[in-house]
RNA sequence: GGCGCUAUCGUCUAAGGGUUAGGACGGAGCCCUCUCAAGGCUCAAAUACGGGUUCGAAUCCCGUUAGCGCUACCA
């Protein structure tokens, strides 16, 4: 069984990068029939917190895209030092008691990488055991075997063969002086407990994958394929972070922004990742049949937004396609709670898909159906002077109440049948029927910009448009 | 400093020895039209640099430069 994990660090609120990672481990699972494990990385006690847990479950959410496990690391402390404990009795690890080193300048960079300390990797089996028995605080050292083996090798499903020098790799640690296991130590017992066949992560973990397969090797469990995501960076080229680039690296964000999760998944494939056929719009399941890491490249992808405009415009394209091309029902279900939110109802069911259908094709986001399409769903909406204008128009006003009379007066109601009568009223007057079609557009959305006036008459029924051409 | 990874229009990308280097977003223009969108069409816009290999290189190799990542108890 195909099993891969999304495993987060609940120290900030869901970043877009770790949102696309859970995704291309979702959609790997899905395209083959694997399952998806959600991973709480939470062993660093000093940074994590349950906000930061509770803000990346709200970002999980809103993606809709489910898991079928959940783990916490911290409830598996036990097992982590166990596992640790398994590495060291087969003298595959050792204790280093040197003093911790805190400040990073000092590290004496120059001659070298520092691979370890000499007299803590020599040191006797005895000395060790009675030095950690009369309590001296150490840290548990990987014994990487550079006597034994020159590199260690692993392909990588979107890098190629990856190799590395043993002499290169240093006695990195499985254990903190605490007792509590490093991300490393934690990472790897998960993954052969939590029987992960792929490991999907950000490139960030490259290098740090030689590590890993030692300690996989050191475990006698078998080593997982990995494959390693391009990261995803700001226009300057440095990582995104929320300190620089503040809410744009927050999926929530994009939430909050009025996005159709669909779309703002479709957009997060597209960077980094393409089906290679020349499509930019793809639905979930055409984004399943579609993925493979073959389609994964190797440089980082730009995510494009300035300080004045924090959404990449091809998000907001991509987010008018979905918009315009989603099922009206599926549509519907996502306008309905936006509704009311800012405290407006939907029509009944039938009227509120032909809204949605004559003004979907011009928004952008899900926001814009209250702010933009306030007049479908409210009588308080506010006439823009550029209507009023419109509005002003000499005759205009009583061409209005005119029309509203023939209209209630007329055997049906429909698109075509109101713009007969509006233009035979146009000839008939020897006006323009562009006078009237904007009058009426100003009068009955408030706006000057919209679907065609003929559209909005009947989205908004009879009553409704009669009532608001007699207002005028 | 060491090690690793990467380099195609402004941005996302296609082309994995032979193409006028393709598509998309964004930009400019035209058409359509009751407005605004949508849609259709057109234009501008790229192989980081230098060497090789080859009849032929965006593509393979080397170097340079640049960016990114990892680098003594963050993940």
């Amino acid at each position: 069984m195909l099993r891969v994990r999304f495993a987060p660090s609940p120290t900030g609120f869901l970043h877009i990068g770790s949102a696309r990672t859970f995704i291309f481990n979702w959609l790997y699972a899905r395209r083959h029939g694997g399952q998806v494990i959600l991973r709480i990385d939470d062993t660093d006690v000093e940074r994590n917190t349950e906000e930061s847990l509770a803000s990346i479950f709200e970002g999980l959410k809103w993606l809709e895209l489910a898991w079928d496990e959940q783990y916490r690391q911290s409830e598996r402390l036990e097992r982590h030092r166990q596992m640790a404990q398994v590495i060291f009795d087969k003298g595959l690890a050792y204790r280093d008691f040197s003093p911790a080193h805190g400040d990073a300048d000092e590290r004496p960079y120059g001659e070298g990488p520092w691979l370890f300390h000499p007299d803590m990797r020599a040191m006797s089996r005895e000395e060790s055991d009675r030095r950690a028995a009369a309590g001296e605080p150490f840290v548990l050292r990987f014994c990487v075997p550079r006597e034994t083996r020159d590199k260690i090798v692993f392909t990588d499903l979107v890098y190629g063969e990856q190799c590395k020098a043993t002499a290169d790799i240093e006695d990195f640690a499985l254990l903190r002086s605490n007792g509590m296991p490093t991300y490393h130590m934690a990472s790897c017992a998960d993954d052969v407990d939590l029987r992960i066949t792929h490991i999907i992560r950000g490139q960030d973990h490259l290098t740090n994958t030689f590590k890993h397969v030692l300690i996989f090797e050191a475990l006698g469990a078998p080593v997982p394929q990995f494959a390693h995501l391009p990261l995803l960076v700001a226009p300057d080229g440095s990582k995104l972070s929320k300190r620089r680039h503040g809410q744009v690296v927050s999926v929530t964000t994009y939430r909050d922004c009025g996005f159709l999760p669909q779309a703002y998944v479709n957009f997060l494939c597209l960077l980094g990742w393409s089906p290679k056929d020349n499509r930019e719009y793809l639905t979930l399941d055409e984004l399943i049949a579609a993925f493979s890491f073959e389609g994964v490249n190797r440089h980082n992808a730009v995510v494009n937004f300035t300080p004045e405009n924090p959404i990449d415009p091809k998000a907001l394209w991509l987010n008018t396609q979905h918009l315009r091309q989603m099922d009206v029902r599926d549509l519907a279900r996502y306008v309905r709670p936006v509704l009311e939110r800012a405290g407006l109802a939907a029509p009944s069911e039938d009227r509120f898909l032909q809204v949605l259908e004559v003004i979907r094709t011009r928004y952008q986001t899900l926001n814009d159906f209250v702010t933009r399409g306030r007049a479908y769903f409210a009588e308080d909406y506010e006439i823009t002077p550029e209507a009023s204008d419109k509005l002003n128009q000499p005759g205009a006003r009583e061409l209005l109440h005119e029309l509203a009379a023939r209209l209630e007066a007329a055997a049906e109601f429909t698109e075509h049948s109101v713009e007969t009568e509006l233009r035979n009223l146009a000839a008939e007057r020897g006006v323009k029927a562009g006078l009237i079609i904007n009058a009426a557009r100003a009068i009955l959305t408030g706006q000057t910009v919209g679907p065609s006036a003929f559209a909005v008459f009947t989205a908004l029924g009879r009553e409704r448009a009669i009532e608001r051409l007699r207002r005028a």
